[in-house]
DNA sequence: GGGAATACTGTATTTAATTACAGTATCAGG
DNA sequence: CCTGATACTGTAATTAAATACAGTATTCCC
């Protein structure tokens, strides 16, 4: 999934055109996209286009009028949930090489906010209905409410609990009750204490491929 | 969801623009749309375009080219599944009147064929992980495998059941041994009896709006 | 330190694509 | 039976939008 880097300008246009098509339906033209780069000749943009273009980012019919096609997004269309892999400590949640694929939801489903996916491991939520294998939609979020099904990394792990609430006390909760419950500190206390990543708003299961 | 119907040749050439878009990420020309539905003038096609303009349809801007914004769409998109209500004995089951709003998946999830989604009421399935509230990801399809989960047709009653074989008659299954097994006469010899409609190949939960 | 890539300005030219105009034929509704 | 909508053919005119050409400035790298 890796592919050759843009310059800020480059990647810029790109942003622009996949804008015009997502929300009008059309390809801009190159007076458009020189107005909205602040660009007053349109050498400047075709030079742009060569490059996106040379880089394997669009295609063209030469002479042909706003006959661009998108061969590689940069910016994730409206409703696309990225399947996030491995969630490192360190590095940032939603980096780009950590994706294994999306998931497109109408936005009527998803509400507003950022939100990816993990693929559930372990039968740990087995009594909430969260089966090992199935995808949790989560909403990318630092507070919850007790009860909500939460996702919250515990140093080099990421697990999917139930929070609840005893006494002035917050806890995460396996459903499954082999498990033991892990108190939270609120706000988190250090780098490697637990913390609330996000909040499960879905849940997908696939019945035929379970890779 | 209901909108000014279309004739057959404005309907078809709607279909052809929103083709265009899906595939190449652009407008077709007038000329690509005069080949597409074998009229050898322009003025063919610019009257059925200022049809589908006069009937909410399309929206243009004048003189500039491929500026066609679709405001309602006749085809599905790829990847789109429609939820189905109810569903009655005599009529298709994927009538427009019937549609509650739509699902969009990648198509890697989906695979070939035509789906649909079914808001399940009732707990029969509770023991293979599916609750109510839920929606199936159905795959139309009549012939099922021996322990598949299948949507099944009865007269006028759609049921989410597992596929068993006991020595050489087919019986649809509730996973909740409150359910009797309902045998299934294959081919259907009636039109009341029962019928397999599709294969369910994936679920969606809401957690949030359990309307 | 020279050459290649990026990032532009500015004007002139060309053409892809839309419009415009002038017709013809069919069908449904009042 | 006439009027309005649909469904076209065919050619000419117009223009929106892409090209082409001639430069300049900056940065990176071998």
């Amino acid at each position: 999934m890796s592919s050759i880097s843009l310059t800020a300008r480059q990647e810029r246009l790109l942003r622009i055109i996949e804008t015009s098509i997502d929300k009008k339906g059309y390809v801009p033209t190159l007076q458009e996209m020189a107005q909205a780069m602040s660009i007053s000749s349109l050498q400047g943009v075709k030079d742009h286009l060569a490059a996106l273009e040379r880089k394997g980012y669009i295609r063209r019919s030469p002479g042909r009028r706003r006959a661009i096609e998108i061969l590689q997004r940069v910016a994730q269309p409206e409703g696309n949930v990225p399947i996030i892999g491995r969630v490192a400590a360190g590095r940032p949640l939603l980096a780009i090489e950590n994706q294994h694929g999306s998931l497109n939801l109408s936005s009527e489903f998803l509400g507003t906010g950022t939100h990816f996916a993990l693929r559930v491991q372990g039968d740990s939520m087995i009594e909430a209905g969260i089966q090992e294998g199935d995808y949790v939609i989560v909403r990318q979020k630092e507070a919850a409410d007790p009860g909500m099904i939460v996702v919250a990394r515990l140093g080099e792990e990421v697990t999917v609990k139930r929070l609840k609430k005893k006494g002035e006390v917050l806890f995460l909760e396996a459903a499954n009750p082999a498990y033991d419950p892990i108190p939270l500190t609120q706000p988190a206390q250090s780098a490697s204490s637990p913390r609330i990543v996000g909040i499960v708003v879905g849940l997908y299961r696939d019945f035929e491929k379970k890779r």
